[in-house]
RNA sequence: GGUGGGGUACCCAAGUGGCUAACGGGAACAGACUGUAAAUCUGUCGGCUUCGGCCUUCGAAGGUUCGAAUCCUUCCCCCACCA
C-alpha cells in the first residue's frame, strides 16, 4: 500500500478538547484549516444551490462538498480542470471535498448496473452511459482537484439484509484497494470509507480492516441516512466509535439533520455533510431552535417575527416570518435563498456552539439542554 | 329587439340519462425530504359520520323517468354578432 504517512502536515488533525467520545479539533488542508465538529455545506455541482461561496463564508462555512459523478457529466473534469481546478471554478478558496459517485450507485439505482469491475450509470442528464471504475472516479477526483477525495463506494439502501450489506461492503473494500493503488498521494487526502449497513459485525469487520491498512488522513462513515432507522445509525456510531483510530477525522457522511448532527458529535464524528439545509430551504421548511418550521403554514401569514428569534442571520435579522411565507406562496426565488441561507447559517452555528460546549467542557449538558429543546418543537406565533 | 353561445364545487374547467360528490388544472391546507435526477414529492380539499354509510349539490323553479349536472318547460343572468 502506498499510504502516506499521516505525520505528514498537510492534513494534520488535531484533537484539542473531548468530552466523552465527543472531542473539538482542527482539521489542517492545503486550503486552510477547518475547526471540528464541522458542517460542510453540499454543493453537488460546483454550487451549494442558491448561495454565494462569500455568503457561505460569512455564516461560517469553511469546507464544501463537491460531486465527482456529476461533475464528470456536467460540465466534464477536463473543462473544471482547463479553468484552473475547482476551487478557482467555483470561486471558493477553502478546502474542497468531492464525493466519488458512490452515493450515486444508490440514489440512482434504476440507472444503473454494479459489477466487479464497476459501476455503469445510464446518465440521468441525456441517457448517455458512463462506467464509473474505482480507478476511472480516481481520476476523475484527480482532475478536479479537491482537498480530499473520497473512494468509491457502493452504497445501499439502509434496510439491506446482512447477506446484501455483506457483499457491498467487501466490494468496497475491494474498491478501495484500487483506488489506493490509482491514488496519487500528496495534495489529496483519500479517505476510504466504512460500509456494512446497519450489521454491527459488519461494521466492525470493515473498520477494523480499513484501519489496518495503513495511517489515515481521515475515516469516512457511509451507507447511514439512507432509510434506516435513527437508533440505528447511532447503535452503529458506537459501535464504530470504539473501533476507528481516534487521532484522525471521523467523516459521518451525508447527515444530516440537526440532532443528528448532535448525536453523531457525541458518538465521536468530527465531520458532517447533508444537503438537507439547502434542499429543505428551498422547499419551506426551517430549522429553529424549537424544532423545524413549514414556512408556508397559514398561521405564519401575518407573523412579524423572525424565523428563529436567536438567529444571527441575514434572513432572521432582516426579515420577517410573513414575508418569508409570502415569497413562498408566491413562489418568488428570493425565498429559496433566504430559507437556504437561515438553514446552512443554523447548521454551522449549532457546530460553533457545539465546539465551544467543548472547549469549556459542557457538551453534555449543553447538548442534552438542546435536543430537549429542539424536541418539544412548540414555534409560538410572535 | 333578433340570432347564436354559455351559466358545474374557492377559481378555471371536463362531463350531455345510471360506472358522478362529479375528470383535469390552480388556489388553499397539512406533511415528507439526511454523501442533491428535488424551487421536488405526498395527502386533504361539499357537510356529517359509530367509517358501514347518511345528507345536500352542477343559475332558479317546475316536469319527464325506476333513475337527471345530463331530456322537456318557464324564468333569471352573462358573452358574441346582427339591428
Amino acid at each position: 500500500m502506498r499510504w502516506r504517512s499521516c505525520s505528514e502536515p498537510a492534513f494534520a488533525f488535531a484533537v484539542d478538547a473531548g468530552n466523552g467520545a465527543a472531542r473539538a479539533g482542527v482539521f489542517h488542508t492545503p486550503h486552510g484549516p477547518v475547526e471540528t465538529p464541522a458542517f460542510m455545506p453540499v454543493g453537488t455541482q460546483a454550487t451549494v444551490k442558491t448561495l454565494d461561496p462569500r455568503e457561505l463564508h460569512d455564516a461560517g462555512a469553511r469546507m464544501l462538498l463537491a460531486n465527482a459523478y456529476h461533475l464528470h457529466l456536467r460540465p466534464g473534469e477536463a473543462l473544471v480542470r482547463e479553468m484552473g481546478g475547482l476551487h478557482r471554478f467555483m470561486g471558493w478558496e477553502g478546502p474542497i471535498l468531492t464525493d466519488s459517485g458512490g452515493f450515486q450507485v444508490f440514489s440512482l439505482a434504476t440507472l444503473r448496473t454494479v459489477n466487479e469491475d464497476g459501476v455503469e450509470f445510464q446518465s440521468h442528464v441525456d441517457g448517455s452511459r458512463h462506467v464509473f471504475t474505482p480507478e476511472s472516479v480516481m481520476a476523475v477526483q484527480q482532475a478536479l482537484g479537491a482537498d480530499v477525495i473520497m473512494q468509491f463506494d457502493h452504497v445501499i439502501p439502509g434496510q439491506s439484509d446482512h447477506a446484501a450489506a455483506r457483499d457491498a461492503s467487501e466490494r468496497s473494500l475491494r474498491w478501495l484497494e484500487r483506488c489506493l493503488a490509482a491514488w496519487t498521494p500528496g495534495a489529496q487526502a483519500l479517505f476510504p470509507i466504512v460500509q456494512g449497513g446497519i450489521h454491527a459485525d459488519l461494521r466492525r469487520d470493515a473498520a477494523q480492516r480499513i484501519t489496518a491498512l495503513a495511517a489515515w488522513d481521515g475515516i469516512a462513515i457511509g451507507g447511514l441516512s439512507v432509510g434506516e432507522a435513527k437508533e440505528d445509525m447511532y447503535g452503529i456510531l458506537e459501535v464504530l466509535d470504539d473501533v476507528l483510530p481516534r487521532e484522525r477525522p471521523r467523516y459521518l457522511m451525508g447527515v444530516g439533520f440537526p440532532e443528528d448532527l448532535i448525536e453523531g458529535v457525541r458518538r465521536g464524528v468530527d465531520l458532517f455533510d447533508c444537503v438537507a439545509p439547502t434542499r429543505m430551504g428551498r422547499n419551506g421548511t426551517a430549522f429553529t431552535r424549537d424544532g423545524r418550521l413549514n414556512v408556508r403554514r397559514a398561521s405564519l401569514r401575518t407573523d412579524p417575527g423572525p424565523l428563529d428569534a436567536e438567529c444571527d442571520c441575514t434572513t432572521c435579522t432582516r426579515f420577517s416570518r410573513a414575508y418569508i411565507r409570502h415569497l413562498f406562496t408566491a413562489d418568488e426565488l428570493l425565498g429559496l435563498r433566504l430559507l437556504s441561507l437561515h438553514n446552512v447559517h443554523f447548521l454551522l452555528a449549532l457546530m460553533r456552539q457545539a465546539r465551544a460546549a467543548l472547549h469549556e467542557d459542557r457538551f453534555d449538558a449543553w447538548s442534552r439542554d438542546w435536543l430537549d429543546r429542539y424536541h418539544s418543537s412548540t414555534h409560538p406565533v410572535t
